[in-house]
DNA sequence: CCGCCGCTTCGACATCTATCGAACGGTCGC
DNA sequence: GCGACCGTTCGATAGATGTCGAAGCGGCGG
């Protein structure tokens, strides 16, 4: 299973960030990533189907905010929030920090 | 001049806001905003038409991004910090500090 | 080595979005 | 009032996006 390609840590964009974070299915993908350590692609039960699942983890990688490395046939997700944070420092904590936020203060 | 729809502090969405700075011409007319006290539609030259500024105008605004208000046949337009730091505190603060960092060291 | 498994890719489709020119609508100056 | 001014709204259009089923593909197990 080859390699997919990931932004370098220049590369990564904040426009394009953001458009990845703004999709309420993604953004639920980053927040249960960073509650936990790396985790399949098929433990994300959202109620959608696999090519949709897999159309979002291609954004959000390719936006920069997750990692894939593949792993037998598996494919093990992590979040960048190491490149983030080194390139964007306390963006990625505040938007989960919202996030949290309106969980608890629903409109 | 009628007053047009400001959704309240509690309507404000993570998700909307979001996908409203995603774009870089609204991601840019809010860093003018940071910048500077309440300004008219008319100071900003994006290179874009006055439809299509109009039409950002309205996406900050439904997303409770900017508030409107008529003065005399102007708008003045204003960054509503202080609704966003109530209700998600600190995230403007390190989206337009991401916006500065990536200014600062370009792709 | 044959088939299952996990995930990606393809093709399709409906919806949304950014963009523009043109038309419209208050407001002010004269 | 009349016309200029500032900005919104309308209608249209090209492109992006989210979604799915079906097909494809690499790896693992029997």
């Amino acid at each position: 299973m080859r390699e997919p390609h990931h932004p370098s840590c220049g590369e990564l964009e904040l426009p394009a960030i953001l458009h990845a974070l703004s999709d309420p299915a993604r953004l639920e993908i980053v927040r249960r990533l960073s509650t936990g350590p790396e985790c399949t692609c098929g433990t994300f039960d959202l109620g959608l189907s696999k090519a949709t699942l897999s159309h979002h983890f291609r954004v959000l990688r390719e936006a920069g905010l997750v990692r894939t490395r593949p792993e037998g046939r598996k494919r093990m997700l992590s979040l960048r929030d190491d490149d983030l944070n080194d390139r964007f420092p306390g963006l990625l904590d505040a938007i989960l920090a919202a996030d949290g936020a309106e969980l608890q203060a629903p409109a």
